[in-house]
DNA sequence: GCCAACGTTGGC
DNA sequence: GCCAACGTTGGC
């Protein structure tokens, strides 16, 4: 099983919104970029775990735990011309971008910040922490993954 | 294949 | 709202 990052602007999509998706669960869609949708594509599977990020916001860090509850498929949300993420550039028969359906798992107590995160030399090789850091899915080690989550409690 | 211009991300 | 950093686009 692997861990992950992924991040969504809560105003956008929340941890809260996902909780309330029918079954708890929701498609992943709008990754418009191709190390992001590599590791979608390519390396996530049904029961990796992944802590949820809300960016953009006025706190900025994890706010939870979710479950990848599907394979990757391909993004429909690029095909559709009122979605904000349409991409002339994917087409049905070939399609450019890819997403997973995520099940809530649980939300922290807290919001685990990312000045908080910063703060621990054992999370300093995370992508998200390195600067210009843009990438918003991203491996998380499994050492990292148990030291977050201690964080949390 | 280079690289300048442009658009986006995302913290602050 | 600002702006640094970075990815993408497209002319050449």
């Amino acid at each position: 099983m692997r861990y992950w990052l992924m991040k969504s602007e809560p105003e956008v999509f929340s941890i809260t919104d996902l909780k309330n998706s029918p079954h708890r669960t929701a498609p992943w869609e709008g990754v418009r970029n191709y190390q992001a949708r590599n590791f979608i594509r390519d390396q996530m599977r049904p029961g990796d775990r992944a802590y949820f990020y809300h960016s953009s916001c006025p706190t900025p860090g994890i706010a939870g735990i979710m479950e990848i509850a599907r394979d990757a498929y391909p993004d429909n949300s690029a095909w559709d011309p009122n979605s904000p993420y349409f991409d002339p550039k994917s087409r049905p028969d070939a399609p450019r971008w890819y997403m997973v359906d995520v099940r809530w798992v649980l939300t922290f107590e807290r919001i685990v910040s990312l000045m908080e995160l910063r703060r621990h030399p054992q999370l300093e090789n995370m992508p998200l922490l390195r600067r210009g850091n843009r990438l918003s899915v991203m491996p998380v080690s499994a050492n990292e993954w148990q030291f977050i989550g201690n964080l949390a409690v």
